[in-house]
DNA sequence: TTGTATGCGTTATCAC
DNA sequence: GTGATAACGCATACAA
């Protein structure tokens, strides 16, 4: 490739025989500048097919605007769609988004953060991976004086702002909802208990059970039962059991609800029947799939929106908030064919007694 | 937020009591260093925690390792897996990437070329959105000397690098394999046909009929069904004519072939016995509805991972090619439930035939 | 209203 | 081997 060189603003200042500073002026509109100058200049640029050179830019500037997102995976449906809600709301205000996946590594995620440093990134916005062991790197870049958003799976103590879901509160309620379907024997596909959501979307189960004093049964919480391979052999082993569970609540994701659903088929097994099942994140498949998949929304585009204005509104403030925001949002639970075993107008009268 | 002033290569000579350019040369290890003055850089440089700062050196080298890739969508699942696999080759070779989506709309994309340009990249990476009407933006990227690959939706009159399905011979095979499954009313559920993909996948269709000798019935070709609710609706007139199509090839995506699946199961129309449906894309979904839906794998992964290698082999080379090179990925029909109507072993002989 | 001078942090090209 | 110096392109404090 040959690069050809670029149109400077010197160029420009020479063709009018003006300086670059009275150039740099009247393209950024600030200081004074004489209207009719600036309007030849602006013509000038244009005809030369000027494309202002961002790096210097930013040197000069000391900043960016740019903000760095760290993902487990790109394309994950939550993250991606996260992705696209900030991307939707730091286009508008002329932010660039750099994005990196850290593939479920610590090490990787570290590599990242250091480019995003390097890169002299405003904000650096991340959900960390799975096998994260410490916080070394992310408290690296709040010592470099960078805005961090935690989001969703989030170091708690690191004191940063956070977006994340009210994970415990849904999970709750998801329980509270197949206790209310008269389901008895409640499973839990849990997740890595190191990152927070798994955590909280176990006690949210707990909670529940516990309201309605159902004692835990250990033999129903299976750990790390996270794809949909995973889900489905953990529900082969559930089934086998001599008191087997009559409601799998797959508190890990969608994927491996499903894994539950195709075993309880290939076992002629009812859904909802004889088998209640309950996912998390609202896949788009969930929809389709049969019986459908009742789960819980994140919401997760509204929630890269959510991240994108909280950075806005803290760097509109002079000082950084003593206590960081953190900004909590509610998922929602969507019932489905899964786990709807009472007749529609009986559990129309559940619903309404709870909810006022 | 106060941004503290950071580490710099002249606070680590200071330490030292050597110039910036010694430790410059030793941290970037080019250029004569005595091996303990470059091992004691190196210590300083941890112990400060210096972090080089890539606007500069970025604009002092001219080059910034940055790819620039523009999407309609970052949450399409398409997209978002070939962004992956662009982030797993380029991550290696420690390049960035800037992700912009166009949302489908014209004068954005032109606004995210733009951006790209200034920051600079190396290169930008795109797919054109579906209402573009001409390409004078990305005639600039070539004119700023910026290394173009466009991918899937091409302007196919621009020379530029291309990494493409070959979505003509896709289309021809899953229309044959729906003839030879004794379908022969076939609809055809068609894109935008500015886009180029969708007029190859048309075009596939054509030939396929052309081969088997059926005529075309443009009543079979429907519009800009490109959404699941357009397929339902197309899907409704196309069975209420008086001479219904026994199959449709939804070409334009899974997602309306999903609504063709919805309307049929709707109307209690058997498929595939009654009706064959074919879709495109191979999104998870058309694994698991019932029953499961053909279409095609476009290798999306892969074809990011193309992407980026075109582009590391393209700067290998000393100069541009005289005629850039196009990749041609051959995407693979997937056959399932929704258009297996013949019994399985005579379906498996015709495929044998077909073969060698 | 415009010009002059300087610096952002790094790297490349000299000279020593 | 190391140091001095200039340059990448832009923005701004200050002088005119």
């Amino acid at each position: 490739m040959n690069r050809k060189k670029r149109v400077t603003i010197y160029d420009i200042a020479q063709k009018l025989n003006v300086t670059a500073s009275t150039v740099s002026r009247a393209l950024s509109n600030n200081g004074y500048v004489n209207e009719t100058t600036r309007q030849l200049v602006l013509k000038i640029a244009a005809e030369l097919n000027y494309k202002r050179n961002t790096l210097a830019s930013n040197l000069r500037k000391g900043e960016t605007k740019t903000i760095g997102v760290i993902v487990p995976r790109i394309n994950q449906n939550f993250f991606a769609n996260v992705i696209a809600g900030i991307e939707d709301s730091t286009y508008q205000k002329d932010y660039n988004l750099i994005i990196c996946q850290s593939d479920e590594l610590h090490e990787k995620e570290i590599k990242c953060v250091n480019t995003l440093i390097n890169q002299h990134v405003d904000c650096i916005v991340i959900s960390v991976s799975a096998d994260s062991y410490n916080y070394d790197h992310l408290q690296n870049v709040i010592d470099q004086g960078i805005q961090l958003i935690q989001f969703d799976r989030v170091a708690e103590e690191l004191e940063t702002l956070k977006v994340i879901n009210d994970n415990e509160q849904a999970s709750f309620e998801a329980v509270c909802h197949l206790i209310e379907q008269g389901y008895k024997k409640i499973a839990l596909l849990e997740g890595p208990q190191n990152l927070n959501i798994f955590r909280q979307r176990k006690s949210g189960y707990l909670k529940a059970l516990r309201k309605f004093k159902i004692k835990v049964n250990n033999a129903y919480v299976v750990e790390n039962a996270w794809t949909k391979e995973l889900g489905a052999a953990a529900t082969k082993k559930l089934l086998s059991l001599p008191d087997a569970p009559d409601a799998i609540f797959a508190s890990t994701s969608d994927f491996s609800a499903l894994g539950v659903l195709e075993v309880a088929n290939d076992l002629h097994i009812k859904v909802p029947s004889q088998l209640g099942i309950c996912g998390y994140s609202n896949e788009a498949f969930t929809e389709i799939t049969s019986p459908s998949i009742t789960t819980i929304d994140q919401f997760s585009v509204d929630m890269g929106k959510a991240i994108a204005n909280l950075y806005f509104d803290e760097m509109e403030k002079a000082e950084a908030s003593v206590t960081p925001k953190i900004i909590s949002i509610k998922p929602k639970l969507i019932v489905r064919g899964s786990t709807i075993r009472r007749g529609l107008e009986e559990n129309q009268e559940i619903k309404s007694q709870e909810s006022r």
